[in-house]
DNA sequence: AGAGTGATCATG
DNA sequence: ATGATCACTCTC
C-alpha cells in the first residue's frame, strides 16, 4: 500500500476501535450497539469526540426512509452500497451534513445515521492533557450554540463540531486516520437504558415512517 | 411554525 | 435543462 504514514496508528495509547466485523451486521444491532461509544474526529487541526447517544437504521431496498429504497444507486449513496464501516456522509437542505456508518456487507445498501453526542470533557485516559480542550473546539465550532447540550444534539450539529463533511464520505472507520469510532472502556451500558421510537424527519417515507427505528439513551439531555 | 439554502435526483 | 425535494437548524 503506497503513501500509508508510519504514524497510523493511534490506538497505541486509547481505546480499540469497533472491528468491521461489528460493522458488517444488520443496521438495527449496529444501531443498538453504537450507543455508548465514542466517536473521534481528528479532522482538522483538533481532536475532538462524544459518547453516541442517538442512533437511526436505515433498512435499504426496502425500507421508503432510506437513500437507497427500491435499489437506487446513486453518486450520493455509492458509499452505501460497499462494505460495513466506512462513512458515509451526505449534504441536505443546502447547508448541512449528517454522518452515517455503512453497516451490513457490499450490495446490502444499510447504514446507521448518527444523530446526537454527549461530548465529554474528560478524555477517559489519566495522563492526556487538561481537555477542556475538546469543548473550547467544539463551542469554536458551533457559534450558534448557547449551552451545553446545543453542542452535539442533532444529526448536523455534529457534523460541524467534529468538522464532518463530504470529504470524509467513503472514509475508512478502522483503518483510516481521520474519522473513527472507540469502544467504550467500561463499557458498561445498561441494556434497559435503551429506548426506541420512530424515526425524525421521514413523513415522505409513509409506513415506515412509524417504524421503531430511532435508538437513545432514556433521559440524556443531548439527544435531540 | 416558517425561512433559509443549494446539492441532488428524477423528469424530459 | 428544469423543477421539486430534502435522514436539518435557527429564530420567531
Amino acid at each position: 500500500m503506497p503513501g500509508k504514514p508510519e504514524t497510523s496508528n493511534p490506538d497505541a495509547r486509547s481505546s480499540p476501535r469497533l472491528s468491521r466485523s461489528f460493522y458488517r451486521r444488520n443496521p438495527v444491532a449496529v444501531a443498538r450497539g453504537l450507543l455508548g461509544h465514542r466517536l473521534v474526529s481528528q479532522i482538522g487541526d483538533a481532536r475532538t469526540s462524544g459518547l453516541i447517544v442517538e442512533t437511526e437504521a436505515y433498512l435499504g431496498i426496502p425500507d421508503k426512509g432510506a437513500h437507497t429504497y427500491g435499489g437506487r444507486r446513486t453518486p450520493r449513496s455509492e458509499t452505501m452500497w460497499g462494505d460495513g464501516g466506512y462513512a458515509y456522509v451526505y449534504f441536505v437542505y443546502g447547508m448541512h451534513h449528517c454522518f452515517n456508518v455503512v453497516a451490513g456487507r457490499a450490495g446490502n445498501p444499510v447504514a446507521v445515521l448518527i444523530r446526537a453526542l454527549e461530548p465529554c470533557a474528560s478524555e477517559a485516559g489519566s495522563g492526556s492533557e487538561p481537555s477542556n480542550q475538546n469543548l473550547d473546539v467544539l463551542f469554536a465550532r458551533r457559534e450558534k450554540a448557547k449551552r451545553f447540550t446545543d453542542l452535539c444534539s442533532g444529526p448536523s450539529k455534529l457534523c460541524q463540531a467534529l468538522n464532518i463533511t463530504r470529504d470524509q464520505d467513503g472514509e475508512d472507520l478502522i483503518e483510516g486516520d481521520l474519522l473513527f469510532i472507540e469502544r467504550a472502556r467500561s463499557h458498561s451500558l445498561p441494556q434497559g437504558s435503551i429506548v426506541a421510537g420512530p424515526r425524525i424527519g421521514i413523513a415522505y417515507a409513509e409506513e415506515w415512517q412509524h417504524e421503531p427505528l430511532r435508538f437513545f439513551l432514556e433521559g440524556n439531555p443531548h439527544v435531540s
